[in-house]
DNA sequence: GCCAACGTTGGC
DNA sequence: GCCAACGTTGGC
């Protein structure tokens, strides 16, 4: 079992959207790299940190799960969506997502500030400068940190 | 709105 | 294959 942590921005798509839908295919993702982290890397059940960005308060806002082995996204072949790619072939997909799960809300975010006061956390992907990837893999013992400080009540 | 960082594109 | 130009991300 491996873990990630996946952004959204909640204007788009938040916590509260996947709490209510349960569950969502991760649509949108046109970075080779996040594309090959969810077509070769993810496995059903693997842990999701649901991480907020581009909004007040950027933070991991709660948990989900990788619910699905990964099949085409089928926004790059809808004309009407942002994500359309003209180039991308009904016989050789370009880009691919994995559903993920609704698990938790925390009670209240663990903040990127949070994140980045963690001596223990220096080494988290994410949080590496200059870092852009929307996926990013997660080690356990920082995802069992960070479920931590989500979990515990303040 | 700014800007650093980074990925992609396309001319050569 | 190089690299400048451009576009995007995301924190602030």
């Amino acid at each position: 079992m491996r873990y990630w942590l996946m952004k959204s921005e909640p204007d788009d798509f938040s916590i509260a959207d996947l709490a209510r839908k349960k569950r969502e295919p991760w649509t949108g993702v046109r970075n080779y790299q996040a594309r090959n982290y969810m077509r070769d890397e993810m496995r059903v059940g693997d842990g999701v940190l649901f991480y907020h960005s581009s909004c007040p308060v950027p933070g991991v806002y709660g948990l989900g799960t990788v619910a699905s082995a990964p099949y085409p996204d089928p926004t790059q072949f809808d004309p009407k969506s942002d994500y359309h790619d003209l180039e991308s072939r009904r016989d050789e997909p370009r880009w691919v997502l994995v559903d993920v799960a609704y698990a938790k809300t925390f009670a209240a975010p663990v903040t990127l500030e949070m994140l980045k006061d963690d001596p223990k956390l220096e080494s988290l992907v994410a949080l590496r400068k200059g870092n852009r990837l929307s996926i990013t893999p997660v080690e356990k013992a920082h995802y069992d940190r960070i479920v931590a400080a989500g979990t515990q009540s303040r």
